[in-house]
DNA sequence: AACCGTGTTCGGCAACGCCGAGCATCGCGA
DNA sequence: TCGCGATGCTCGGCGTTGCCGAACACGGTT
């Protein structure tokens, strides 16, 4: 974007951001000249991009007056990139019993730099369904499993991560200075679990727990997510100890395999 | 590849299949030189096309020796092309309730040509994991879901489809000539479900039962899987005919909304 | 029937990205 | 400790590629 474009090859980017462009797009696809309008290049050009994608099954064409969808391979390649992850076969098995058990639901995050990036997630039955971005990095000072992340960081690591994030205020309840979290994080290092109480979304309550991977660094963090009651807000306790450990046998599962 | 490149992007393609041999190869990831070598490119160029993705998030870099491997951004892209289609949301709300209740292993496929490709899944409390290739297209032949696909073709269309995929003896089970499938189309057809009796994989046994979209044309096919037991194998009409109330089910849902 | 708006084709100019050679660096073994 | 090989990375020149704009074809709408 902003970065020289030198040794950079301009048309794969052009590509991917149009991969991108069309993946965020309506549901029901794009036609040629919303989408080479949207990116910027002439229709010519955009439609050479569109076809070498769509050979590659990468972009889908929907009839009739050819609107373009993300394709299979796309979907192919994602679930391939996450299912060959180590933590992932692993949290498979942990995370919907405690799902279960809890009745909340659980999401698995890598520690990315001190951002946690979701990349699996189990619903509790019956429970609401919350609607999760894999794959996205999500701020990690609203979110139960970033700050399970940051507890595990020395404070001037927290300080450089957030200086990057920034601290977005999306209730009344979120942090709105780095002094103020970092009062939260010290209770996550004396506790052992993170609690978001309607930092990220009204009503929304979460418990975080961090993992770590062979080498004993922080590898990740899990996280159960519910509606905020008054009978959850009573268990907050017995609901953190059943989230550490889990947490906890994700790790020890870890260390019983090599980096490969 | 045999297709004349013309008003094709030959970066663009190369850097796709670069992608994807990034996201096969092994866990750990590849360096430069197994890159350049296998996609028969100059290291130089590799490492242009290598950057460039690294740049837009769709290739990561872990260190030390530099070794590429798929990027968040991948699975990000590959999660929303799956949660856009209509047909997730209303699958993730059926399927898991009917794996609990038969305990198999749910799966959802897309009628693509003819082909079943798999978008979704859902996993029985305990039960053995089954590795499932998400977005792969499978061969109709050998599996449940295909069979109550090709069972609401026709005739010509069945043979047009088998024509191309060709039957892969993967048993000795497995459809050896179109005759024999097509006995089996014809029971599927007079049952309602279709039966995949170790005809994929040796003590594997699947049900599989269609859906419809709002046109009234099979839109896929949801399939149970589990192993091959006695016990099970004497309940197969119940297990057919939950499977298929649940495809049914589904068919409602999508009556429900438009297109959009 | 004329008119937008769409998707698609075509050709020419030049920029872009491909390549190979050379340099820097790391790691292993003697 | 030193040397050698392999690997990652840089650089510049040549040639091809892929970019663009204009023109064409088609369909739906007024």
């Amino acid at each position: 974007m902003a970065a020289p474009t030198s040794d950079r090859v301009a048309g794969v980017a052009r590509a991917l951001k149009l991969l991108e462009i069309i993946t965020l797009g309506p549901a029901d696809g794009m036609n040629l000249t919303e989408l080479s309008k949207k990116i910027e290049i002439s229709k010519s050009s955009t439609l050479a991009l569109l076809r070498t994608m769509t050979d590659a099954g990468f972009v889908r064409i929907k009839e009739p007056g050819p609107r373009y969808l993300p394709g299979m391979t796309l979907l192919r390649l994602g679930d391939l990139s996450r299912t060959t992850q180590p933590i992932d076969e692993i949290a498979q098995t942990y995370i919907p019993a405690l799902a279960q058990e809890i009745g909340m639901t659980i999401r698995v995050a890598l520690n990315e730099g001190g951002r946690p990036v979701f990349i699996s997630r189990a619903d509790a039955p019956g429970s609401v369904r919350f609607h999760t971005m894999l794959g996205a990095k999500e701020f990690p000072s609203v979110s139960s499993a970033g700050k399970a992340i940051l507890a595990n960081l020395s404070d001037e690591e927290i300080a450089a991560v957030i200086d990057e994030t920034g601290l977005p205020t999306r209730t009344k309840h979120s942090h709105g200075s780095l002094s103020s979290l970092m009062r939260d994080i010290n209770q996550v290092r004396a506790r052992g679990y993170a609690i978001d109480d309607e930092e990220d979304v009204e009503g929304i309550f979460c418990i975080g727990a961090a993992f770590f991977d062979h080498a004993g660094r922080c590898g990740g963090a899990i996280s159960a997510t519910g509606i905020k009651t008054a009978a959850r807000q009573k268990r907050t306790a017995f609901f953190g100890a059943q989230v550490v450990k889990c947490a906890d046998a994700i790790t020890k599962e870890l260390h019983g395999r090599r980096a490969r």
